[in-house]
DNA sequence: GATGAATGAGCGTTCATTCAT
DNA sequence: GATGAATGAACGCTCATTCAT
């Protein structure tokens, strides 16, 4: 009980953390202003983590969580390999509709990678890994022969581009540019280039 | 000349300021590093930008000038609408490969868009800008009547996000993955999609 | 039975804050250093002790018990007044030697005694008492008429002098001087004076 | 002109500095304080020396400018030893008397000693330093053969201790003892063992 | 009695900005 | 024009103290 305690109170100091990257930035966000929208003092914040940093790295393995939850989209019952590789793709760009909070802070925490000898690493990791994931939609059609013969991983590399590259400009311009457009033509796009017979 | 002095001072310091964001990040560049790299006085700095935020919005205009030289490159001359747009897409990301620190402080700028007033519309601007100007390479296609029917600001925008997300997985993890085979992949995609017959 | 357990308790706080005091200087002393040497909750500290400062004067007092013991040496049973001197003063150094701590958190206290309101006056009650004391031992000399005639309280001056000045090079600097010659050659010098007939 | 005036503040700094540590201690000093002392501002401060520490090292090293001063008499043109030495010891516990805050600072750095790794190395070597100029007293009587054979650093050590334990005396309680009848025996006494014959 | 979560004042330090020189 | 000394607000962080459990 007293653990679930503390546990909701990180909770609710990461979350508060999210916030705050969210509204203000990365290198905006100030101790005083996490304390107060987690609704607590600055002293408790303290007491849970020690570091200002250590809120930071917590955060970021949340991020890490929500997003891999996003990207690793369960479609192992979809049979038919068109079918899985769009739904796939679909969950996958609803993340930047329904979480921009989620991209802010991504985007911030990509952008501090090389400035923070903690961030290097993970992010790398972290990309690394979403690119595999990414590349996991066209396994089925791969196998099944019905693909032309690619390396998943570019593939992987391409979608996690797109993905960003699409989360960037939403979270800058919502309303700058038609994104159902163009995320249904990079799935056709996608699909195109995988089908292509020569 | 005076004037032109004055002129090389300014661009000292957006110079110096390119340096500092590229190297500490937006969030952590100080008026005494950027006086530093500057090779000149705080007091010199101050002298012609009142605030340190001028200094930023002028680097963000500068950073601008040199985004778009690099996209929009002149092809004009290449008649072949498949050439056209092969020699576009390989202009277009070597920005990624050779001005790294380019893609540094553009990603800092993006990630700031929204965290100030200032940066906002102008970001959203330049974008929309990008994405028309990325758009310009299907034209010749489009007009030949060789491509399919698409919204040319669509491919622009996936243009733009591949741009973004290639550059930010890059300067993250230049190791990491294959550039070169995503960037012909892409290349590819793209013309596979807009060359498909159905 | 309860008030044993109590005392006990206060006995743990106060032998925590010696050793804290003796590792970290007096001003590095924290509650949470002093709970955690005490192997007990800083909640259970402010129960014994309402202030921070309290637990200091509680320290000072049991400082003073035990220099008190050192230096109150029982040699009422040497008759020879020159054996008594020397008897008293080999107990007297052999303080600095075998209790280090005790030097430490003396010297630290003696620092404080006129930062702070109310170990001033407590400091120098016990310094006096220790030149008193220190006196006693030339009292059996003077008294056989074998010495000069001095004045008791200034030799006992001297001799806090002499211990609290060796005390401190020795804390400082165990290595750095020959503590034994020292010590044997002020007892030499003081027999030299008193016994000087002229 | 400018350097004169960069140094004048800097020993303003030093002198405010030895100012706080006198009245509050060592471990009470804030920089607010040493400000307030100096008459300039939090920044100034931090203009001229980086960290507090900085200030606490400076401010050590004029301490021992000032001690050395005061223990280096020079006496060399007085011939007799014994005028020699006592003009010596004079000096020296003059010392003690008229510059009672520079014994508030000594004891306070020799009581950070062991807390700080800075201070311990610098403070060993300054008493070492100190044991010897001090040893240098008897060395006409001993050149002209008219003291007992010593070794002249046991003389320097305990004449260190004497000025240190009188000093800790009569900073912490000065009219607790009679000083003057003190450092008069003191001086008796090393007379009364270096001229001893037996 | 005992705990440690919570508080907030106060610390050292950084840094954009001002301004006398 | 150019300098860097000076300012002071704001930061991250520490810690004695309080108090609900």
């Amino acid at each position: 009980m007293e653990k679930a305690k503390a546990e909701e109170r990180i909770d609710q100091i990461i979350k508060a953390t999210f916030q705050c990257i969210a509204k203000e930035g990365y290198g905006n966000v100030t101790m005083n202003a996490i304390a107060s929208y987690a609704g607590m003092s600055k002293g408790a914040i303290n007491h849970y983590f020690k570091k200002k940093e250590d809120i930071f790295l917590a955060a970021l393995y949340e991020l890490d969580q929500q997003l891999f939850v996003a990207i690793d989209t369960n479609v192992r019952h979809v049979r038919d390999h068109k079918d899985h590789l769009r739904i796939r793709l679909r969950e996958y760009f609803k993340l930047v509709k329904e979480q921009p909070a989620l991209m802010y802070v991504w985007m911030d925490f990509i952008s501090m990678a090389n400035k923070n000898d903690n961030y290097g690493p993970r992010i790398r990791e972290q990309l690394s890994r979403y690119r595999y994931l990414s590349s996991l939609g066209v396994m089925p059609g791969l196998d099944a022969g019905a693909y032309r013969e690619v390396d998943p991983m570019v593939i992987g590399t391409i979608l996690v581009a797109i993905l960003m590259g699409l989360g960037l400009q939403r979270i800058v311009d919502m309303d700058g540019f038609d994104y159902e457009s163009a995320i249904r033509t990079a799935e056709d796009m996608l699909l195109a280039y995988l089908e292509k017979i020569e």
